[in-house]
DNA sequence: CAGTGTTTGAAACAAGCGTTTAAATTTACG
DNA sequence: CGTAAATTTAAACGCTTGTTTCAAACACTG
């Protein structure tokens, strides 16, 4: 049988990659927290660079196919949706990562904000790579949804979109806890993703300047 | 007379930073690029920590006062302006940055959106005293112009808000640089701001979910 | 059960980092 | 002008990083 070394370490390497950062979790905190020795990331994934995208990957290769099935059934049910419409059907295949690891969703989209955010050229590539078809369907789709703007002030508003959605996710952690202790709200990532949505919706629909 | 190696570190610095972040700027790369000794940044700032808020401080001491004199002047026109109202009393500080130094709007922006992502918690704490008084100022007004919120959403919102600046501005070099590629638009960071500003407008006016 | 290929282990490696040292040089001032 | 202070210089320090090495332990197969 294969040994659990790969998956014990996957598993710390993504609790600590989410809570400190790529570049600020060194393979000795990982192998520590693993209870493996140091020299099994390099045996296992080559290198650390490699253990990243090993760890995204888990994830990627169950959202990407959920989105794509997502995007088809609300196609079928509704061929002119509208922008909150589309950016829901986001929300199920996020919340489906749960089942990939507990804890699953709020983990991935810490992941995907330290990505995005820090600047490792490799994992720019690597997510263009993997995300490629999906996001860009999903790109397309998003053209015709948004009403009334240039093509240019739609590249603005989705980068905009991007950087919300990516960096509110980096943080939601931590914001989670200060909600949870000022307004006595469960921390609730699905709650938290649906206001989300509500609010870039509503940037996307603006009127344009 | 004042030893200009200060100035030339703190421009090289400012300049490395914006472009690389914090923790992948190096003092040798700095003092190579300002052509200076290594030693000579702690010699003049004390530590890399200090040479890091020393760059921000510069802007700072402009924007803060800035903003503060911007929401007076606001206020006193109209006593009850809408979000994009308020959020557009930003714009003008921001763009006095250029007097700081040359390309000092852009240079700053990114600055804060490395500040704000990379995770040095002294920044955090940095930012919090230097902005303090001003943002505290101009977050009491905001809960007075968005309508209909409940706290916890308000948080949120205004969550979602500071991540949708600070991640844009952190990007928006290399986005300009691909729109004014695609779209034969001139990167123009007023014009930016100024897309921004409705985006989160729009975002924060949302209705509550 | 012997032997082969896979996995683990402890240790070392080379490179880069921020910082410190102490001597050399420049600057300022009585 | 001479001396004291401020600044610059080159070198080294101690530490952490990702990676490599190679022998020991293990797992499986003929």
């Amino acid at each position: 049988m294969a040994s659990n070394t790969k998956e014990q370490i996957l598993n710390a390497a993504e609790m600590l990659f989410a809570e400190h950062g790529f570049a600020d979790t060194s393979l000795r905190a990982i192998t520590q927290a693993a209870k493996v020795n140091l020299a099994s990331v390099n045996y296992h994934f080559g290198s650390k660079k490699l253990l990243i995208q090993a760890v995204l990957q888990r994830y990627l290769d169950v959202l990407m196919p959920e989105i794509d099935h997502q995007l088809t059934i609300m196609l079928e049910k509704n061929e002119s949706p509208t922008t909150e419409q589309l950016m829901t059907t986001l929300v199920d295949p996020l919340l489906s990562l749960n089942r990939v690891r507990p804890n699953g969703t709020a983990t991935f989209v810490q992941l995907l904000g330290r990505g995005y955010t820090e600047t490792q050229g490799h994992l720019r590539r690597f997510m263009t790579v993997n995300f490629g078809d999906v996001l860009g369907r999903f790109m397309g789709i998003i053209q015709d949804v948004v009403p009334g703007l240039s093509a240019a002030d739609l590249f603005w508003r989705l980068h905009f979109a991007m950087g919300t959605f990516v960096f509110s996710m980096a943080s939601s952690q931590a914001l989670g806890e200060i909600a949870a202790a000022d307004y006595q709200e469960d921390f609730d990532i699905k709650n938290v993703i649906e206001k989300l949505v509500r609010y870039i919706s509503a940037g996307l629909d603006a009127p344009a300047n």
